[in-house]
DNA sequence: GCCTTGAAGTTACCG
DNA sequence: ACCGGTAACTTCAAGGCG
């Protein structure tokens, strides 16, 4: 008897206890069959299927044409046409309900209907079959379930330790923990003497992987492309991860690696039901049975990191630093597998991407883990689906908990509103300054205002004044009461948060349940504050201009007053944006202002950081500042910009460091005259003089000839697939005419002798010097020649 | 025809 | 494919001058 059985029932009914890592469906003989994928506690992997639930839609529409409706839909295999109570946007509708058979036949069912005279809507006909099955059973991904089940025959060939048919039902377990899941992490590396690799010509020659229990590296060495594919392929199966990691996978090694098998004639039965990768949701590749993780949508959400390359990830995560790791030019690949004695490092380089990808891994996982059980989407998704459609898919599934109708997704017309305020700051450096920030102002406005879709109060509508709130400026109504959609939302995420943060304090820091609820507390953080972002994205499906735009309105009135309370107490306002407000580090008056906002105005505000020194110039969103510890922010500046050379970013920053902690503008000048005289002595390494920008569109779409558009033509004219969100790095070289025409892959430059010096010392290091330094009276020609009183004398 | 100027196009930042 | 506000660069065309 099946160890994972806690209990079994005389007529063959049990309960079997597993955690969800996968699920997927399929139609066999018109009949749905969903498959979820999970590890049981006792370290089985399982599959348990689904054959008893069935697709359906809503229609509104008159009750009464409900005969027309039938008749319409008999093509479709109708189980049932059902008259039910629920609500739409708070109001109560009746609907009717159609049960189909085939979710396959969903699409065009819903057209049939949509094509009738006198239908309303048709609703929640575009939810997925398998994520429908979730949402109505209140089944959670990444979290462990109870199902009562009978065993049946594992199919052949399918990788699973067991197999249970749902008999009963299935809910969701109190627990956070996840199981230990084996994770397995791969890359490609190909043979391509020209440009980019091309599928249709380059084959695979090296394939390296890391798992929990150690590395390999498959090599066409022996016994070429073929075996390479099949020794992967082979090897993964033999693992049988419950986790796959790449990086760029989605874009690059899978579709890449299928191409070739396919060429090859391999099968990649990589799936635990025998199936190949395929391509589904979000431009993600499934394995079904598996999560299958691109790290490369993870790592977009790493601000810090402007390159995303594996190399700079890994970096900054610390995972593995550049120097213990080798690196080789991806165009030169070719030349260390022709040169057999340079293959070693070639395999090397391999290994140490599978290692990356895998450490990385290893630190993604538990986020994901959080945020999958979180939102509902499976793990594998949530990684892949976008900020919109994560709160989507967790709005969805509070939908169906207050018997709400899920609104369709629309196109619509792009409208504008008004959005926060940023205050003018006071130039120079200032001393002992506190940044208060409001916690969450958006959600606490929607929350305390009753902002949602389903309270708004359109202009034409008659409410007396003291049942509704009015936005400040633009009118925007909302009912008091009943509680909003948006309101019952965010009211449970942030108590939820404070109750982890709270419960959080009471462990050891060190221990794994700690590590549990902080990565559970930073997903409910992100879908928080994406919420008021949400609302005022014209795809949402809970899309209301009016809704973003009274909250706002009421975060405008909020900091104004706020300030206004501050130059009452006498309390000097360095600068604003938003939700925080600079104010001389003044405890007394500090305290009253705080005093103020929470008690009169009803929100949390609180002193997030204390400046010893900060520097503002006239610029908005752009300052420095010296914390306590030592610590130097910079925000806005060129320092922290991904698209100015790194020469112009290094010298920026220690113009900032000497200016904060030396109040020596003049000792910078010194500085950057220096770097700019090594610049000219070819002292300084390509590298550092790459600017990179991102191709925001297609090539063809431009209207101008930027300077990284003209790179990236030559790029394509070299072989390489360049397109809309391609980063172009580039470099200035010598010439004549506009910078685009100076501008030049930075592949393409072989000589230091090709710079433009000029440029970057005019239009790279000076301006950014200068941004900082300005203020303090220094002109460009101090950075230029011998002497700084050169100009002056000239004057006279 | 050359130079200045300001608008338009573009990117990446802040909160 | 979450939002608007903002700075800053480069290009490009119009306007002024001779």
């Amino acid at each position: 008897m099946a160890t994972s059985f806690n209990q079994t029932l005389s007529n063959g009914v049990s309960s079997v206890e597993f955690w969800l890592l996968d699920i997927n469906y399929d139609v066999i003989d018109e009949q749905p069959i969903i498959y979820m994928w999970g590890v049981t506690r006792d370290d089985k992997r399982i599959v348990v299927v689904e054959k008893n639930f069935r697709p359906y839609f809503y229609v509104l529409t008159d009750p009464g044409n409900i005969e027309i409706l039938k008749k319409k839909l008999q093509p479709y295999r109708v189980l049932s046409i059902d008259l039910v109570e629920k609500k739409y946007y708070g109001r109560p509708v009746t609907a009717i309900k159609v049960t189909l058979s085939n979710p396959r036949t969903v699409p065009e069912a819903r057209e049939a209907v949509a094509s009738l005279a006198g239908i309303r809507e048709v609703l929640e006909a575009d939810i997925r079959f398998y994520m429908r099955y979730m949402v109505d059973k209140g089944i959670l991904p990444s979290s462990w379930l109870e199902a009562k089940v009978r065993e049946v025959e594992v199919p052949r060939g399918w990788q699973v330790d067991e197999a249970y048919e749902v008999v009963g039902d299935v809910t969701v377990l109190d627990e956070k923990r996840a199981p230990k899941l084996r994770t397995y992490a791969f890359d490609i590396e190909c043979y391509n003497k020209y440009g980019e690799p091309d599928p249709e010509r380059d084959p695979i020659i090296i394939i390296s992987r890391m798992h929990d229990a150690g590395e390999e590296v498959f090599s066409a060495e022996n016994g070429g492309e073929r075996k390479v594919i099949e020794e992967f392929v082979e090897d993964l199966r033999t693992y049988d991860p419950d986790i796959i990691f790449g990086y760029n996978t989605n874009l690059f090694d899978w579709p890449y690696l299928l191409k070739r098998a396919h060429v090859n004639n391999v099968k990649p039965k990589l799936g635990r039901n025998m199936g190949e990768p395929a391509q589904s949701v979000y431009g993600h590749f499934s394995v079904v049975g598996r999560a299958n993780i691109d790290l490369y949508d993870y790592a977009g959400d790493l601000q810090e990191v402007k390159i995303k390359t594996l190399e700079n990830v890994a970096e900054f995560l610390g995972v593995v630093p550049k120097s213990r790791r080798i690196l080789i030019d991806t165009n030169r690949i070719y030349e260390y597998w022709d040169d057999a004695s340079k293959r070693p490092i070639l395999r090397q380089y391999a290994l140490d991407d599978a290692k990356s990808t895998y450490l990385l891994g290893q630190i993604a996982l538990p986020f994901g883990i959080q945020l999958s059980s979180l939102v509902g989407l499976p793990l594998d998704q949530v990684f892949a689906a976008s900020v919109g459609n994560r709160v989507e898919w967790f709005l969805i599934r509070q939908a169906y908990r207050f018997n709400e109708l899920v609104p369709n997704v629309k196109e619509r017309r792009e409208e504008t509103y008004q959005g926060a305020i940023v205050l003018k700051p006071k130039p120079g450096i200032h001393k002992n300054i506190a940044v208060l920030d409001f916690s969450s102002m958006y959600p606490n406005v929607m929350i305390k205002y009753n902002v949602s879709p389903d309270t708004y109060v359109p202009p034409d509508e008659d409410v007396p004044r003291d049942m509704v709130w009015v936005a400040p400026e633009v009118g925007h109504r909302f009912r008091k009461e009943p509680p909003g959609f948006y309101r019952v939302v965010l009211e449970s995420l942030i108590r939820a948060r404070k109750e982890i943060r709270e419960a959080m304090k009471r462990l050891d820091v060190k221990s794994d349940e700690y590590k549990i609820l902080d990565e559970r507390q930073k997903a409910i953080k992100v879908i928080t504050n994406a919420t008021y972002g949400y609302s005022g994205w014209s795809l949402a499906r809970w899309y209301k201009r009016e809704v973003a735009e009274a909250t706002t309105a009421w975060g405008r009135e909020l900091i104004k007053k706020t300030i206004s309370y501050a130059e009452g107490l006498g309390l000097e306002i360095i600068y604003g944006d938003t939700d925080s407000v600079f104010v001389k580090n003044d405890e007394e008056k500090v305290v009253k202002l705080i005093e103020f906002v929470e008690g009169e105005l009803g929100f949390e505000i609180k002193v997030d950081k204390v400046y010893s020194k900060v520097f503002f110039t006239e610029a908005k969103k752009k300052y420095c500042g010296l914390l306590a510890d030592g610590r130097i922010d910079v925000v806005g500046f060129e320092a922290v910009r991904g698209d100015w050379a790194e020469i112009s970013k290094d010298i920026q920053e220690e113009v900032v460091r000497i200016v904060l902690t030396e109040e020596d503008p003049w000792k910078a000048v010194e500085y950057v005259k220096k770097t700019i005289d090594e610049l000219g002595r070819g002292k300084v390494p390509l590298q550092k003089l790459i600017i990179w920008k991102t191709l925001s569109k297609d090539l063809e779409e431009y209207e101008v000839d930027a300077p990284h558009v003209q790179a990236a033509r030559e790029l394509k004219r070299l072989g390489y697939r360049v397109g809309k969100g391609s980063k172009i790095g580039y470099i200035v070289v010598k010439g004549s005419g506009k910078v685009s025409e100076k501008a030049k892959p930075y592949v393409a430059v072989k000589s230091p002798d090709e710079i433009d010096i000029d440029y970057y010392v005019k239009r790279q290091i000076i301006p950014a010097a200068l941004r900082i330094l300005e203020y303090f009276g220094v002109r460009e020609e101090h950075f230029l020649g011998g002497k700084k009183q050169a100009s002056l004398t000239d004057f006279f």
